[in-house]
RNA sequence: UCAGAUGGCCGGAUGACCGCUUUUUAAUCUUGAUUAAGGGGAGGAAAGUCCGGGCUCCAGGGGAAAUGGGUGCCGGAUAACGUCCGGCAAGGGUAACCUUAGGGACAGUGCCACAGAAAACAGACUACCUGCCCGCAAGGGUCGGAAAAGGUGAAAAGGUGCGGUAAGAGCGCACCGCGUCGGCGGCAACGGCGACGGCAUGGCAAACCCCACCCGGAGCAAAACCGAAUAGGAAUCACACAGUCCGGUUGUAAAACCGGGCGCGGCUUUCUCCGCCGGUGGUUCGGGUUGGUUGCACGAGGUGUCCGGUAACGGGCAUCCCAGAUGAAUGGUCAUCGCCUGCUUUGCAGGUACAGAACCCGGCUUAUAGGCCGUCUGACUUU
RNA sequence: UGGGGGAUCGUCUAACGGUAGGACAACAGAUUCUGACUCUGUUUAUCGUGGUUCGAGUCCACGUCCCCCAG
C-alpha cells in the first residue's frame, strides 16, 4: 500500500457523492481557463492527499468527457502527490480541458495550487 | 472522357517514457495482498432504444374469452422479427435503376370545407327539342322527349372519333378502359388469350371499422448466494373464518395427534382444468439495508475452404479464443511517418470525421472527414 | 439503466383534417402640460425532415430538445 516515503504510488479518489459534496460546501476553490481546482477542509484531511473529478454534460458528449477526465487525472496523479499538502481536491473540467497544451494545463494546476496556500516543495 | 446508377470494404501507422484494468506463471508473507515477467484491453455505428430472441423472476403447465397492441401483395429464409432474399402490381426515369403501411369501399357507420345545379338511392334547377294552345310579333304556357351543354372543384356517374336523331343518348360501330365467364402458364401474387356484356362499382380505411395472422407481465439496478446491522414488529379497518367424513396411533373414556377425501379462501384481467399454498388485502406508526461473490462472456461466435440454393441462407471440414469496468479501466506526454488542402513548391502552415462497451445476440434508424475495389447505364470522341 | 409524457407568437393558453383565435407584453397613434390608467390599430407562432390526403397544428414514420417516475 506505501513506499518508503510513505505516498501511495498512485493516489486514492474520492468515490461518494457525500465527499463530492463536503469539499464543496467550504466553497474554498480557484478558477483558471483549463480546469477548476476545489479544496477540502483542513481538519478533517486525509493522511495522505485525494482527489475527485468531475466532467458536467456542459462540456460535450461522452467521447469529450472522457478525454478531458483522462487528462485531469494523469495531471492530478503527476501534481498532486509531489506539490501538494494533504487535502481532499476536486478537479473540475471545463470547455478547454479536452483540447488545452497539456503544459498550459499544468501551469494552471500550479498556480491554483499556489494561490490557495496547498503548494508545498 | 464526362454524367449517372448500384454493391462491397477501410475508417490512420510506428517508437520512447510514465501509468490503469484484467489474466497466466513464479516468489514472498500478514491467505489476499505485494513484487517480477508474459498475454489481452472500444465501434461501424459501441449511439437512438424503434422491433425480434435468449436468460432471470412472477411456483409450473394446458384451454377459452375479453380488452389492448402490432403486422398486412405473393412465395421463401430465419431461433424470431416490423428484418432479409426472390417475384408481382402501380408510379417515376432515355436507361442502368429507384420508390411504395400495396388486404377489404357490395358488412356497417362516418367525412368530402369553399365553390358549384348537383359531392353520391342520382335526381331537382338553368338551358335544349317535337307537338299543341295563346300572341301580329318578340315571347309565354303546356303534354311529352332526353340527360349531350351549364364558367365550379382535388374529384362530376366511361373516354375519343364516326354514324344516327326533332333534339339527343352505348342508341349503333371502331379503338382504349372496365366488368363477367371460360380455358392456358405460374406453388402463388398475377399474366396473357378468347368469348360475352353495353358501363354497372366516385374518393378517403396513416377515419371508425371488418378480415387474416401474431403477442402473458416485468426486467441483469432481473435474480441467486455470503457477510454485517436491525427486526423477527405494533395499532386499526375490511373480507373470509367451515367444517365434515373415513382410516390409523395414544387412551378405560372424553379427547388429542397424524394421513387422506369432499368443501372454503388465495395463486397474472376474467373463466376453467391439473397442480400448489393456507388466512388475505388496505391505511398509519416504528425500525433497517445500499458491502462482496455469482449472473459475466465458448457464443444462433470469428476466420478459411468445399458443397447445395437465382438469392437471403443452410450444411460439411479445418482452425482460433478475441474487452469485462463498477465515481466506472482500455490512457497521458513527446517524436517520426502516412492522407487531404493551401502556398513563399522539394519544404512550411493548417486539417485528419461521427463517436466511448455495461447481460448477450439478430436487425432497423440516425450521425460520419476522407479513401479503396468492383458491376452496370447514357452521351461524346477516336480506332 | 428502464418506463411514461410533452413541444403552438417574447410569455400563458385555445383550435371536428378545411382562413391558426384570445389574454398579457412590444410598437404606433389618440387622450394629458407630462407620465400612469383608458381607447384604437399594427407586428410576431404550429420543434425539424419526409409521407398519407384534394388539403395536415391535428394522422403516420424518423430525428432534436425538455419534463416526470422507479431505483
Amino acid at each position: 500500500m506505501s513506499t518508503e516515503t510513505g505516498i501511495p504510488r498512485t493516489l486514492p479518489t474520492l468515490r461518494r457523492r457525500a465527499e463530492f459534496l463536503a469539499v464543496a460546501a467550504t466553497g474554498k476553490k480557484w478558477v483558471t481557463p483549463g480546469l477548476i481546482l476545489q479544496i477540502g477542509k483542513a481538519d478533517n484531511a486525509p493522511v495522505h492527499p485525494r482527489f475527485g473529478l468531475t466532467a458536467t454534460k456542459k462540456i460535450g458528449n461522452a467521447v469529450t468527457r472522457n478525454r478531458a477526465r483522462r487528462r485531469l487525472r494523469a495531471l492530478a496523479q503527476q501534481m498532486l502527490r509531489q506539490h501538494a499538502v494533504p487535502r481532499d481536491y476536486v478537479l473540475i473540467a471545463r470547455f478547454d480541458t479536452a483540447t488545452r497544451d497539456f503544459e498550459t494545463l499544468r501551469k494552471d494546476l500550479t498556480t491554483a495550487l499556489r494561490k490557495t496556500g496547498c503548494w508545498h516543495d
